[in-house]
DNA sequence: TTTAGCATTGTCAATAGTTGAGTGCTAAAA
DNA sequence: TTTTAGCACTCAACTATTGACAATGCTAAA
């Protein structure tokens, strides 16, 4: 088991690689304790075996393993105030009643950003939205748009284009959606078409197959591109000194533009949580603190992107009070 | 005056370097050449009076400068038959007709990134877009969404939240505009909103004020959101040796996530424009070949982004063919 | 005008020496 | 039994130093 001084400087170990992310050695800890170097290097060698700490090379310092991180994040970390300056910067946000909710969330994860020198997320997960209407708009002979619209006022539309087609029948189809569908819940609507309006349109729409089809897939795109993605301070966690090899930041780069970042980082149960490295599924040298906030006006999560070495306290003490503040 | 000779000892150089992103030396040269290396020298440090070529150090090889690779672009160069394989790549995309136009110029350009290396760039210039119909539909009491729709099927919606306002009065502004604006250029509908709706408004409805700063703010937000942009190999680029240091990275990085590239690439006339170096505005580094493409379906810009050592002909090639076939 | 020859220049990579931070171990002190 | 001082050892990082090499510029001869 892990005594109480072990826990003492494997604490002020991460503390200080946080810091200086550089490797601390013995000499430089026991300053801060009421032992000698020679046993804080006895501990640390313990610490080493329980897998918490990592050597560079045989006489470096150590740095916190993930293991490490780990511990001290589940056990060690004292939540961190913030400081005066920053509070200041959040609240005027907070405060300001003409903004909405969506221009509230990017400005303060904007300023996340900026006051952590790491890299945000904003995932609008609107998946709880509901259908309002479907609207469609024809543009000439053979080209329409459709229009759906959101209960909480998005719209996605789609231009489909039909030859030989009564626009007769296609404004049947609308209106039977529009009786029919309102009120579900966006990502059921595809398969409320498939088994309640195919089986009816039959009846009244003569090449209801194409119709049906090009409904289908506009309910489709709309779906999939419905849950939004807002980077702040993309390029932030590159300037943090890890990343300073090319190949490094190439794969970083590429991680954030593709698209499954979404996915990897959406799956958030309640409260604070908290991936280091491998855990982050994004790169083995990041962590990921994200947490998700839910509203009348719909749900999402708020992430940030950082180096193992991130100031876990601060981190956390702001997406909290980040988290809090949106969900009045 | 650029001599015969050293025209070529140019083209050479230029050539070689592309191929090699080495400094060229005189030895190398005049292997395809009927001098001896003694003369190429010579001639090189003539080249390099007139400001044609560089040295990297006292003792180094020649590379082209800004100024050489503007002579190599404007008179040397001979445009490069593309190979049958990157041909059929292209073909097979243009041939199939079941994508829609903006379907073939997305897959295009992946492409162009698959062989050449390179970062595409796609702006949509939707400009010439006029107003097709304008839409409201009422969420609950105090919200609506505005939906704008153009002749060619895109639309922007905005939410508005009016307390204390009759929805009939924003059904009368709302024909209104159906009526006097319709077939508007998009970028004049403001104007016109000013112009010609402001003045009469104020018969019909009563608080005009308020309605018509909803819409104006709506029809502003459409002009400025209305161009698209659209990267393949967004991190190609960074894969030339060029930039290999991470803080050259960063910068290029950041630069494509900055707003303002579309202003910087957008303005372009007509034919392939090459921007070499600090020509392109965007990286001393980089070069920025462009062309705007001109269909029914509305005009808009390719470039391609890449360094200054990039394969000019085989690119402009590639370009003028597929301008040609999408204006088909 | 062209070319051969040669001294000159700077890069690059390899080598060796030096320094300094940090460790592990041992034996003495508490 | 625990803590500490001391010392030998290790390794990375830095600094010359060196020689091989690739080009160059210049000169004098072809």
């Amino acid at each position: 088991m892990i005594s109480k001084r072990q826990e003492e400087i494997l604490k002020v170990i991460v503390e200080e690689y946080i810091k200086s992310a550089k490797p601390v050695g013995s000499e430089s800890i026991c300053n801060n304790m009421k032992c000698s170097s020679a046993t804080v290097r006895n501990e640390m060698a313990e610490l080493e075996d329980m897998g918490f700490l990592e050597k560079t090379h045989i006489s470096s310092g150590r740095v916190p393993s993930e293991k490490g991180y780990r511990y001290y994040v589940d056990s060690l970390m004292k939540p961190k105030n913030m400081s005066g300056e920053e509070m200041l910067k959040l609240q005027t946000i907070f405060k300001n009643t003409e903004l909405d909710l969506n221009d509230v969330i990017t400005r303060s994860i904007e300023i996340i950003s900026e006051i952590t020198a790491y890299t945000s997320v904003v995932l609008g997960n609107s998946s709880s939205e509901k259908l309002k209407k479907v609207e469609v708009i024809p543009l000439n002979d053979v080209d329409l748009v459709a229009i759906v619209v959101t209960d909480k006022g998005h719209t996605e539309n789609k231009k489909i284009t039909l030859s030989r087609i009564d626009i007769n029948d296609i404004k049947k189809m609308v209106d039977l959606i529009n009786e029919l569908l309102v009120g579900t819940p966006i990502d059921e609507v595809s398969s409320k078409l498939e088994f309640e309006i195919k089986p009816v349109i039959g009846k009244y729409v003569k090449q209801h197959e194409m119709i049906y089809n090009a409904f289908y897939n506009a309910f489709s795109d709309f779906a999939k591109s419905s849950s939004s993605c807002y980077f702040a301070g993309k390029t932030n966690i590159l300037k943090q000194p890890e990343f300073n090899d090319s190949d490094k930041i190439r794969n970083i780069i590429n991680k954030f533009e593709d698209k499954n970042i979404v996915d990897n980082i959406e799956e958030t149960n309640n409260g604070i949580n908290i991936y280091i490295g491998s855990e982050s599924k994004l790169d083995n040298d990041v962590t990921v603190i994200k947490t998700k906030y839910d509203t009348e006006d719909g749900e999402g999560t708020i992430a940030i992107i950082g180096p193992k070495r991130m100031e876990y306290s601060k981190v956390v003490s702001l997406l909290e009070y980040i988290k809090k503040e949106i969900e009045r």
